[in-house]
DNA sequence: ATGACTGCAAAGACTTTGCATCTTT
DNA sequence: AAAGATGCAAAGTCTTTGCAGTCAT
């Protein structure tokens, strides 16, 4: 049993604005950021549109920063780094994941391995530098 | 300024804990497994310590996993199974993870790399056979 | 018309925090 | 005695959900 999906005018709107960013935001981010032009638009209609989307596998989810889970619209496999800093993601294509290691790792662990994902943390270049003008009074929220 | 840390029976317990299983557990667990050797013992408490461990960099966070944050009391790096139907989490201490690419990345993309996380996601055994021998009445909780 | 989608607000789940009290040093 | 650590419960965040009204087919 398949539940039918229909269009909807707000669905395409989060979806596209997914698409066309590459911080990969958060569920706030969509609903602040389609505020202005969708008035009406309802925090808990974002979640269940991200939601679906995920299921239909046309964007994932990068994980938890900070708190907020953190979406990609791009599905495909690639890596990503995450700032402690100031919590930004950013895709890193040019590191080149092997889609053949799932199934090794499958067969000697025995496992059902689906994919896997590959996540550098530090500080971003912008980060970098307040860190190094910063006066070291209070303690930084970089860890 | 550092803050001294005292010796405390409660989050000697805490971490002992964590040691000694390899299921990367919650806060929960943590607090759930030593409430009948403490019971006095108060979740916060264990928030507050996992956090401090986490500080100390004696344990690592793997993740949050159906929204509970998952800790490994083993803080070397090693690679990680996620079980999408269970939530369970398993080392994977025969995939190697190489440190040079955290210089690498770091030179080829101008951030401070710390360090880097490879994690796989899938079905483990447990949940694959629970799977098959399932009949289709109700959608499975597994994605 | 029917079934999906949404807004709204309440409810849930997990984590953090303030404060008085108890411990460690 | 001084400074940490804890219990308790309230508060805080983020996310999910029930329901009545709206929209797509």
């Amino acid at each position: 049993m398949e539940r039918a999906t229909r269009y909807s005018k707000k669905r395409e709107a989060i979806l596209n604005a997914i698409r066309a960013t590459d911080i990969h935001p958060s569920a706030e981010w969509v609903y602040q950021t389609l505020k202005p032009t969708h008035p009406d638009l309802s925090l808990g209609t974002v979640y269940r549109n991200l939601s679906l989307f995920q299921q239909q596998g046309i964007i994932q989810s990068v994980g938890v920063v900070n708190g907020q889970e953190r979406f990609d619209g791009v599905a495909t496999p690639h890596s990503h780094f995450i700032c402690r800093c100031c919590g930004a993601v950013m895709d890193l294509h040019r590191v080149k994941l092997d889609p053949a290691l799932d199934r090794s790792i499958a067969e000697e662990y025995g496992l059902a391995v689906e994919r896997h994902e590959l996540t550098f943390y530090g500080s971003c270049q912008a980060c970098m530098t307040k860190e190094q003008s910063k006066m070291p009074t209070k303690e930084s929220i970089c860890v």
